[in-house]
DNA sequence: ATTAAAATACCCTTTAAAGGGTATTTTAAA
DNA sequence: TTTAAAATACCCTTTAAAGGGTATTTTAAT
């Protein structure tokens, strides 16, 4: 019997996964957490042989999560099931300890092949994902740019009509930085022109 | 029986769906798509009681799709079936035609209570949603200043990341008269700020 | 034909953002 | 522990947009 705990943060999905693996007799859910925080409660508390999580997260992220999983459980098995299919979330998970990754895009029931994949002590990974990278030095190199935690966050307030001077007020720094960090961004993204920065925010918001 | 089709990226959601409606007897799930177009589609082909529709989606966006769908089959139900709860979307949905709003982050079987309710006429919205100013009289009313008609396409522009001096050579006109036009559009519409009417043009532009 | 609204075009000033640097401290990874 | 990356903060210049006018020509409705 494969013990499951599922960290994910619609619940529609959780519910989803769980009609799923009801009647699987060799799988059983012994936790839900619609956040990192209650992820890490309920991993503690019941020790799963899998995790099944979101990397985008309330509270503790999933990356994050593994992490902590993995430090004090090293013999855990993670798979991070997500919306996006990005080298750098990929390799972050990987190099946090995760033993498998899943697209939500994929059918449903991959989630029950990877369970037992990686309970089984294999690795498991989406076949639309790129992972040639993980082996590939070249590859490796030649990553898309990826923003770092202060610059998510301040192109969040961008998105939200927020000035660099309110911004600047609202993380307690100095305007000459958030400054710093669009300018940096607008690089990393490889945008120009006045309100490219803002209809980026705008157009990517949903997306993380 | 009440026929039912989907519309949503996540293909592990659609197949979480399925599971749940799967013995439901008095719900048949005639069709499913990843993108608005393939649900144009199976509606045409189709034409079911009701839609469950993402509202981001690839090629034709879910409150675009509504539009399309209730100009071609009025009496068709539609609900929205998405992660986010920003009023704008909400109120962009119900004037496409839609008749239900349902967040991811709900539980499954609201989906069925969903589609039992507003095939039965009704309209059902998610309770996390705040519908209030739905009903708000002040905000009924409230008649939306008219933009007319070269100030609509100008700001279809400035919606597509064009500057002033690009609108002003693509309209074959002066720079000043595209900022005039700008100018009085901030004013009808109550805006203020440097990035707030490209903010508009991204939010409303299924609007007007 | 009169009139009102829309579209045109210019004036001036101010401001936020962008484009270009350099430099220090803090944090995390190898 | 060494190193690299991120976050911090400042310098200077340029530019697009905003905020405030006035004024003329077109277009459409009475």
């Amino acid at each position: 019997m494969i013990t499951v705990a599922i960290a994910e943060d619609h619940q529609s999905l959780v519910d989803g996964i769980n009609l799923l693996l009801k009647y699987e007799k060799d799988v059983s859910i012994i936790g839900m957490a619609n956040d990192g925080e209650a992820l890490l409660d309920i991993v503690r508390a019941k020790q799963p042989d899998v995790v099944l999580t979101d990397i985008k997260m309330p509270k503790i992220d999933g990356i994050a999560a593994t992490k902590l999983i993995i430090k004090e459980f090293p013999d855990t098995k993670i798979i991070a099931f997500t919306m996006f299919d990005q080298e750098d979330a990929v390799r972050q998970m990987i190099s946090a300890g995760a033993s498998g990754y899943l697209l939500k895009n994929s059918p449903l029931d991959e989630v029950l092949n990877a369970i037992q994949a990686v309970a089984n002590g294999e690795q498991f990974f989406d076949k639309n994902i790129n992972v040639s990278f993980l082996n590939n030095e070249t590859t490796r190199t030649e990553k898309k740019p990826m923003l770092s935690k202060s610059e998510r966050e301040i192109l969040v307030l961008i998105g939200e009509g927020k000035t660099s001077n309110e911004i600047a007020a609202i993380r307690f720094t100095s305007v000459s930085t958030v400054e710093k960090h669009r300018k940096n961004m607008i690089r990393k993204l490889g945008l120009s022109g006045k309100g490219e920065i803002l209809r980026y925010a705008l157009e990517k918001k949903y997306d993380f």
